[in-house]
DNA sequence: CCGCTTTGTTAGACACGTCTATCGTGAGCC
DNA sequence: GGCTCACGATAGACGTGTCTAACAAAGCGG
């Protein structure tokens, strides 16, 4: 119950994160992840380990416990929640929230989240498509498929963009693919050339690295 | 230039207030402030004082320079915007946007605060009537007269109310002294008895403690 | 004028979080 | 099997912010 320190938020999170692409956590992808060298990491982790928050009895990668789930699903929540208050209240364009919301996340209480989750009626995702985890209880992240892999020929529903590139998320979303909109991917140029998909009308040219971006799932065809 | 620490802030901010009250700002008063023990206090202003921001060259009392009170203000600035903001945008209660300003001033970016103070219209006072530092420029703190000096018989109007105690303040805010509210002080009883006020044409009784932290200015006669 | 009380500072320790430099170790490859 | 390379852990240091315990200085009462 004792408190928990904004570095070790920081990191439960990027355990959390990292987790959930599937590859195994290791020291130096945390590093690489939090921008510190990797004894850091190893030191910070013995701790957490001390804590009860990670589990390193796989020697192969670094596992968070049920707590250290816990507290990594509450840093989350406190996240998204104030990227989706944020964007409503305040009218934060989407591709500055994820960084103001990295700042507050840490000095939020218990008692001002609940308020902002009431004010903004219980959402469950904020503007870039990211489910928020409940208060308590059990919680998936729902990827989707990335656009990466969607063939030629199909419709596509944009489901989650990820908000860690900003510039990136801006251009995303001048060329109106938010969650929500649909895609025809109308034909991709061999060798990492552009896929070409059609937004609300409009045709556009989107590179291998946006294309891994953007996760959703494909529709009928068109 | 480079960032000054969420202790050094606080710090900053602690010297500041008790500045504002007249009183010579001493060690042991900003450790009773800060609740931190007195060597932690003279550790810290000498870490403030290599940066220019505490001035020490009167030994009874610890000052700011004109760096550190900038430093100050902008933390101030923060809270109280932020207290505005809470208030007005998530219907927090008076007595509670104090303590969660508190947690959120420090970690609040230019630009965020840019966008909070335009989205509330530029407002000059937070709930409690504090005034609010503009972003730069001169800002001074216009007690007015404490509700305690006032002699039977006056008729005064709250300009600003202590946000310190908020169980206290919340008692104040049920009996409807809030800024801007005129109250007429009609009796005050000898030797530490009650002062009896007139609210809103119901008569109430404050303890001396309360009227301690009520300030506002006589106006003409009842 | 001298001792006591009050106040602030120094000394030394500790926890946290970071760094660079160095050491171990395990996997893959010849 | 032995070498190399990549990776993680350890060692040692530093800055920040805190503590307790001991010391210094200053005012005040007698």
């Amino acid at each position: 119950m004792q408190a928990i320190s904004r570095a070790s938020e920081d990191y439960l999170k990027a355990i959390y994160h990292l987790g959930t692409h599937g590859d195994p956590v290791t020291t130096g992808l945390l590093a690489h992840e939090l921008g510190v060298s990797s004894p850091s990491v190893s030191a910070m982790i013995k701790r957490l380990q001390d804590g009860e928050l990670v589990d390193r009895s796989d020697a192969r990668a670094i596992r968070l416990t049920g707590q250290g789930e816990r507290e990594a699903l509450r840093v989350v929540r406190r996240h998204r929640l104030l990227e989706t208050f944020l964007a409503q209240a305040l009218g934060v364009p989407w591709d500055e929230v994820h960084a103001e919301a990295e700042l507050l996340e840490h000095a939020l209480s218990d008692r001002l989240e609940e308020r902002i989750d009431a004010a903004l009626g219980h959402p469950t995702h904020d503007p870039p498509g990211d489910p928020i985890p409940p208060r308590e209880g059990p919680h998936t992240e729902s990827w989707g498929v990335p656009l990466e892999t969607v063939p030629a020929g199909s419709r596509f529903r944009v489901e989650r963009v990820s908000d860690r590139d900003s510039a990136a998320l801006r251009h995303l979303g001048q060329l109106g693919v938010v969650p929500g909109a649909v895609l025809d991917v109308e034909e991709q140029e061999p060798f990492g050339g552009p896929y070409w998909v059609r937004v609300d009308g409009e045709r556009h040219a989107l590179g291998i690295p946006l294309t891994r971006l953007v996760h959703g799932r494909t529709e009928g065809e068109p």
